[in-house]
DNA sequence: ATGTTCGCCGAAAACCTTTTCGGCAAGTTT
DNA sequence: AAACTTGCCGAAAAGGTTTTCGGCGAACAT
């Protein structure tokens, strides 16, 4: 029954008009505000619409426009880490009534990425927001495409491609700053693997920190994994070596979860004898820490509220290429 | 100059004919695997799509057929933990080529809810999943929507709309028969915030588990947030007031993770003197954890998958009421 | 009274695709 | 040779909306 009694067919423009006694030419421009239409009758289709409860057909209106007011994000993320907060930017930019964004999941799997491609663009969206869960370049979805694209995250490597990244060697390098600030002087740099981007532009930024301060990495940076079994075991390794190690600036937010265990279960006092640093503000992590966590936020929402800016100046004509970086910012916490 | 040479308008239908030197009902006829076209046409009008790189305008097609074969997903998630696994499911589920799964997120707002209802109404998708990130049941969307709606993880209030949750109640009776069936009988409990479902629900299987061997729990259900502090300091107070324990309920993985590191510190070995059991099955804190945590996964994917399955059932024309259950799944690892 | 402006309304075209149905030519049957 | 079937193709309608443009009546100027 909840079946038989929807209204199979859904109320249109025709009924608004023939309820109010005017045309569908009248009907339409009462509804979107044109003039030309006299106070009364507007009035009178205003009150037929809301009536029967008409919603005007996105369908048709794209048809006939072009446009449909609508953005597909693709991600590769598998638990919408990086991707939501991206979403969530892109939204707040393009503001209500104007933009929809609607996001597909690719799961890290070029076929499924094709096909959610062919899906979007066929039902024609404006634009496209590619978003990746690691920041190494990654395939373009090629150069002619129909609508304009802007990768996020993850860059494109076509340099003819708008891609917008966080700004992890500086993000790095403020990390740096921030720990001299406090006064530490012996720092060290446990990563996660070697074939990460953000691993080895994080550990760039660390070294041109440091030495911009004269100073020098303790014992080099440590690439492992992004795990907090990494951060365990390299801090165990690293405070029995270098006993006088002030400052640990860590890869990641688990990385250094691990690194605060081995420091605690150690009897090192955090922060009294030393500083520990995380990285992508993962917030779960971050506050269930002891103490809680002094991370780097890499303002996902910011990047995707500027994805959706360059989109709208794209759609609108004006097109831009290449990398653009955006600033990261430290969140002190209680390790720092 | 990336614009410049964009195709302003894209390939149409009658491209492909005039291209072919066939009508557009030849061409739309060979292009869809219709019979009464004759196989050098239909070669024919095959690459000239190819040509052009032709892609139906969906737009067209839906306005057409009355249906857009597009579902809407509203989450009011905000980290995508709970909304993407379903998502996933849902997607494979549907199949590749049939029904496409697009999401849009209300961050638990209903203002923003309402939003996406109607920006997903207009474009007429053939149904809707809404997703929340609680098991409490959440306010209906309403009962005369034009499309079909299935509720997933948070069931609707209304008895006439169709919910899928986890069986929460069922999934903790099953922790119970797991941590007896491993010789432990001074069962504890430590879960969230009281005002959950899913707190009490989890609560309640517990207790009927343990009353259906004869045991009771100790020290009763130990309500207070779904973090690891909470899980620390609860774990504290129980070792101490009750000594004899042999196993911990958590009521998710954070707060078993605050446990387990209580315990260490505490120097109780796990699992030799005692078992301890998260909930939710949150890879990144299971694996994570020393030794790594024994959880239940409440099955997303597969909540995902029968939402599918239901709304495909509905827009089919049966329709179906009322909550249905779940069943879980516990993954033993090392704290077992 | 004639011509002109102005305000308001409606017919029709356009967007792109799918499906129905009529038509035409070639081949088949009586 | 006439009647019929078969295979293939194309014209046209339909779907819902927006925009353009012509029209019509009323108010105004001469």
């Amino acid at each position: 029954m909840t079946i038989a009694d929807k209204p199979q067919n859904r109320p249109t423009l025709r009924d608004v008009a023939s309820l109010a006694g005017v045309s569908v030419a009248t009907a339409s421009k009462a509804l979107n505000g044109r003039d030309q239409v006299h106070p009364d009758t507007r009035a009178r289709v205003l009150v037929a619409a809301e009536k029967i409860s008409f919603t005007p057909n996105a369908l048709a209106r794209g048809l006939l426009a072009g446009q449909t007011g609508t953005v597909g994000l693709i991600t590769g993320d598998l638990d919408g880490r990086f991707s939501l907060p991206i979403l969530m930017g892109a939204e707040d930019a393009f503001g209500k009534g104007k933009m929809s964004v609607f996001l597909c999941d690719a799961r890290g799997d070029s076929i499924r990425e094709q096909y959610h491609l062919d899906a979007l663009l066929s039902r024609r969206v404006d634009g496209l927001i590619v978003v990746g869960s690691r920041t190494d370049p990654r395939p373009s979805l090629g150069r002619n495409l129909p609508v304009p694209v802007v990768y996020a995250y993850a860059p494109s490597t076509d340099d003819n491609d708008l891609s917008l990244v966080p700004d992890d060697v500086q993000g790095a390098k403020d990390c740096v700053d921030f720990l001299i600030s406090r006064g530490r002087r012996k720092i060290a740099h446990i990563t996660g693997q070697p074939d990460y981007a953000a691993a080895q532009d994080r550990a760039r930024g660390v070294d041109e920190g440091l030495s911009s301060h004269g100073l020098s990495l303790l014992g080099g940076a440590q690439f492992g994994s992004w795990t907090e079994q990494w951060g365990r075991t390299a801090t165990a390794r690293l405070i029995e070596q270098h006993p006088d190690v002030d400052g640990i600036l860590c890869g990641n937010d688990q990385i250094a979860r691990g690194a605060l265990d081995t420091l605690r279960e150690s009897g090192w006092d955090v922060p009294g004898r030393i500083s520990v640093m995380g990285y992508d503000n993962w917030e779960v992590f971050t506050t269930g820490a002891r103490p809680h966590l002094t991370s780097v936020d890499i303002n996902l929402e910011a990047l995707g509220a500027l994805a959706a800016r360059r989109l709208f100046e794209a759609i609108d004509g004006s097109s831009r290429s290449g990398i653009e970086s955006l600033p990261c910012r430290i969140v002190p916490r209680e390790t720092t």
